[in-house]
DNA sequence: AAATATATGATTGAAATCAATCATATAAGT
DNA sequence: ACTTATATGATTGATTTCAATCATATATTT
């Protein structure tokens, strides 16, 4: 029997949450946790890995984030196939040997996500996020992490510090996140994000930043960049919506 | 055929390590990682779960640990209370509003696993030791990273920019850690490390060496220091056991 | 050196798991 | 109100996984 669609992605997102809790949880367990039938919950978990929010065993599926970054975690999962999707549009850009640049927030986060599978031989991931630290460290990459103060909430680096530590790098690609983009151009909420993100644009050949639809209007405190400064814009509005 | 104890301990405790870095790993995995048979596996698996350090799935075998920081985690029980009362005679040390540099390393480490409990006002801490942020994030301290390049196995900073980081600090006290020390003065295995834990001395008021006893007279590649340049020791080792 | 113990790989039958398919009830669309 | 779309549970056959058993080679003990 057919049921409706928000019930659905309710049940899914509770099952997530379970899973970030539990770490693992046999398929037997999910039924009847759910009260659901066997053929369901394997339905839900194909989304659920699809999405990239769990992963699957035989007989169960586990959860590969730890908490320990929790408004992060809180963050996370939402839309996070979405913000997937326009992740994915980077890895074109990251060529064998290069040096990235991965900005904190959710949205660049979700490119860290993809980098293991993607196996780009010689890529060197520059960060000042720890979620992407503690997803990338022991793969493959080559990580470095930028200096600075931490922003215990945001788990990520800031400060005067990390703003020099930037100046080091030479930068191929860097990835940002925004709070949002309007005419005048992108934004963010905090000044010293800005700051070093100006810093890794500066010294980047190429920045992106990846924002979905819902961002597109919004205004923040700090402004980032205006439209004509290079920074190539990758969304999943349309350009109506952009217009506006 | 038969094969010598030893080296079954090893390859086990080589499958847990394993096991804490990739956080999952399905059987057929193991088999081809460690070139033993399906049959071994699943009694290496047996063993593993029996002591609790991984748990097992249908076609696979899991860490509970949320503990990212895979090697660290193992190294940290041993000893731990030991390191622990080392660890609590820095704690005078810490006058409220200064600045601590937390290396590398379990021992450093247990200093970490005080502070919380030890409620210094207005205290700083700087390290480069990864399970040191995650232990200390979104506590009261004010935490500072020092960049640099990840060292996957150990979960630490290293390289020329950590070094370069380090000189932006003024550290009123230093906590290091150390392979060894003999007649000659400390040890550590890697340059690097060293490199770094120089650059900690000089720009300190204090350093302390934590080092428990069984290290004494261990040599290692590096030397960190000779005994007549500051570096004082914090050790449970005798007196008898330091002369020699 | 001989005897014993045990770690290993192969085999096997039983049990569990999986993806695919199908009928159906209900949500969503017209 | 009527039609279409789809979320669900049941079923099924194929595949995978499991623990137990066995023969053997080699470590350990005597």
């Amino acid at each position: 029997m057919r049921v409706a669609k928000n019930v659905v992605e309710a049940r899914r997102q509770l099952l997530a949450d379970l899973l970030q809790n539990q770490r693992y949880l046999p398929l037997e367990q999910i039924c009847s946790r759910l009260s659901i039938s066997e053929a369901t919950a394997r339905r839900d978990l194909v989304e659920l890995q699809k999405s990239g929010r769990i992963k699957r065993t035989p007989g169960g599926a586990f959860t590969e984030f730890s908490d320990k970054f929790p408004s992060f975690a809180e963050r996370l999962g939402r839309d996070s196939d979405r913000k997937n999707a326009l992740a994915r549009q980077i890895l074109p850009h990251l060529s064998s040997g290069s040096t990235v640049y991965i900005d904190g927030g959710t949205t660049p986060y979700a490119l860290a996500r993809l980098l293991p599978e993607a196996e780009i031989p010689g890529l060197k991931v520059v960060t000042n996020s720890l979620p992407v630290v503690e997803l990338l460290s022991g793969g493959d990459v080559s990580l470095h992490i930028l200096g600075g103060d931490l922003v215990a909430r945001q788990s990520l680096l800031i400060g005067e510090r990390a703003v020099r530590a930037m100046r080091d790098w030479k930068i191929d690609v860097s990835v940002l996140g925004a709070e949002g983009v309007t005419k005048g151009g992108f934004w963010n909420s905090a000044l010293e994000v800005v700051a070093l993100q100006k810093a890794a644009m500066a010294n980047s050949k190429r920045s992106f930043v990846l924002l979905i639809a819902e961002k597109i209007g919004h205004r923040a405190g700090a402004q980032l960049a205006s439209w004509e400064c290079g920074l190539e814009l990758i969304t999943d509005a349309t350009e109506r919506q952009l217009a506006s």
